[in-house]
DNA sequence: TTAAAACCTTGACGCGCATCAAGATTCAAT
DNA sequence: ATTGAATCTTGATGCGCGTCAAGGTTTTAA
C-alpha cells in the first residue's frame, strides 16, 4: 500500500532498459527493430518495491503494463475481505487490457511479490499500433483466448470438483509445466489457497494426506517431490 | 446427440440468410457492403434442432460459429458427469473461438436449447480477414476481454461467495440487465444452478427463502418479481 | 387432448470443509 | 546471529449445502 515509485529520469539505461523490455513479450516480438524503437518511444518505465500495490480496483486503468523484471499477483476481493488469486505475472506478461477496450475502471488488485519493474502504454497509443501492425492485434487475440480457457476451466474446477481434486490437479500441472518431479510451488500455502478457492489450513491438511499415502513427499516448505502422478489424479 | 442437418443448398435464401447473418453480428457489422459479401462468401450455414450438439469436447474444432437464430450453450462435464453452464449464445454470438488461434480440440459442449441457425466460418478464412480487416481484431478483442472478465468474475463469486450470494447476484444483474422488476429467468433452474455452482435443490430452497422474506415473488416457472434489490444484495 | 417425460419443490440426513485456536517452523530485517 | 513477524501445521467444532427420496407441476410430443 506503499507509493509507487517512478523513475524515468536515467535517461541511456532507461530506454536501453524499455527497448529489452518490449523485444522479449511475445505480443511484439515479431516486429523489425525499427518498429519497436517507435513502440518503445511511447512507453515509460515504473518500478515497484516488493508488497507494493501497482493498481487497485476501482480507480481508473493506467493502460497495458508489461512486466520486464520480477513477478506480482492479480487477486480480486469479495465484499466479505476474501481474497482470490487470479493469476501471477512473470517477466514477458502482461496486464492492464480490460480496461483498454472498455475505458473502464480497474476490476482488480496488483501486488509485487518481488521487486518489480513494468513498462506501460495507455490506451490511444496500444490502440494505434493495434491498428498499424496487424499481427500484434492476432498475437494479443492468441494470449486472451488462452486466458480465457484458463478462466473457464479454473471456474469449472472450482464449481465441480473438491478441494483435494482441484489440488491435486494443481500439482499435476506444476509438474507438467516444471517437467519435473520436485517442483517448486511459485507461492506460499495461503495465496496457493486463495487461488484454489480454499483455505490454508485445508491445503495443508491434504498436502498431508497425500504424504501419508505416499504420492507425494513435501522437503521445505516450497518444494514437494510428486512420487505417484496417477494415483493423485484418481483420487 | 443427433446428427446435424446441413441445409447448404438451397441456394438464394441461404445466401441472404448469411448475409443478414454477417451483417447484425458486432464483430463485422462496421464493414462496406462489398467487404462484406466478400465474407459472407466463404460461410456455411447450418442448422440444428432443439437439444442437438453442436460440438462435442475433444473433437477438434470446426471453426468460428457465428449464431443467427435460436439460442444455444455451451457447457463443461467434470470427469464425474457433473455439468457446468458456461453461457448461453443468442443471434449475434460466437463461439468457436478458442481452437482458432491454437489448433486444439474443444473443450467445452454446445447443445441447441430451440432451433438453430449458424453462419460458419473456418480458421484460415478468418486469420485472413483479421489481417486484412484490423478492426475486426478490435471488436474481437473488446468481446474478448468482455468474457474474461466475465468469467474471472464468475470464478471469483464462486471461489468466495455463498449459494445464496450468488442467486441474489445473479438476480440483481437479471434485474439490470432486463431493465425490469419482472425478470424472466432465460433458462431452467436446472441449467442456472449449474452456472452458479450449485443444485436445482438448493436454488429452489433459497428462492423460496427470499419468497418468504418478501423480497421477490416468484410468478410461474420462469419469471419473478424483485420487489427488494436492496435486501437481496444485503443477505 | 392426453400421457409421458422433464422439471420443480420440500423434507431428512450426512459429510466436506470453513472456522477458530494454539503451537511449531521459517523467513526477514536489523 | 537474533528476534519478531509471517507462515505453516494440527486439532476440535459446527454448519452450509450436496445428496437421496418422494410427490407435485409443467411442458412436450403424438
Amino acid at each position: 500500500m506503499t507509493e509507487h515509485n517512478s523513475c524515468g529520469h536515467e535517461a541511456a539505461s532507461n530506454v536501453e532498459m524499455r527497448h529489452s523490455c518490449i523485444a522479449t513479450v511475445p505480443i511484439f516480438n515479431h516486429l523489425t527493430a525499427e518498429e519497436m524503437n517507435e513502440i518503445v518511444k511511447t512507453t515509460n518505465s515504473v518500478s515497484y518495491a516488493k508488497g507494493e500495490t501497482i493498481y487497485h480496483a476501482g480507480e481508473p486503468s493506467i493502460g497495458l503494463q508489461i512486466v520486464h523484471k520480477g513477478r506480482l499477483k492479480i487477486y480480486r476481493l469479495s465484499e466479505t475481505g476474501k481474497e482470490q488469486l487470479v493469476r501471477i505475472l512473470g517477466p514477458g506478461d502482461f496486464t492492464g487490457e480490460l480496461s483498454l477496450f472498455s475505458e473502464s475502471v480497474n476490476d482488480a488488485y496488483a501486488e509485487a511479490l518481488e521487486p518489480v519493474e513494468i513498462c506501460a502504454m495507455n490506451r490511444e497509443t496500444l490502440q494505434q499500433f493495434l491498428l498499424k501492425y496487424p499481427a500484434i492485434s492476432l498475437k494479443m487475440l492468441t494470449e486472451f483466448t488462452s486466458r480465457l480457457l484458463k478462466s473457464e476451466q479454473q471456474s469449472a474446477s472450482i464449481a465441480m470438483e473438491t478441494v483435494e481434486t482441484r489440488i491435486a490437479m494443481y500439482l499435476a500441472d506444476q509438474t507438467e509445466e516444471q517437467s519435473t518431479q520436485l517442483i517448486t510451488l511459485p507461492m506460499t500455502r495461503k495465496d496457493l489457497a486463495s487461488h484454489l478457492g480454499t483455505t490454508p489450513e485445508t491445503v495443508s491438511r491434504k498436502l498431508a494426506e497425500f504424504e501419508d499415502a505416499g504420492w507425494i513427499e513435501q522437503e521445505r516448505r516450497r518444494k514437494i517431490r510428486v512420487l505417484d502422478l496417477d494415483a493423485l489424479l484418481v483420487a
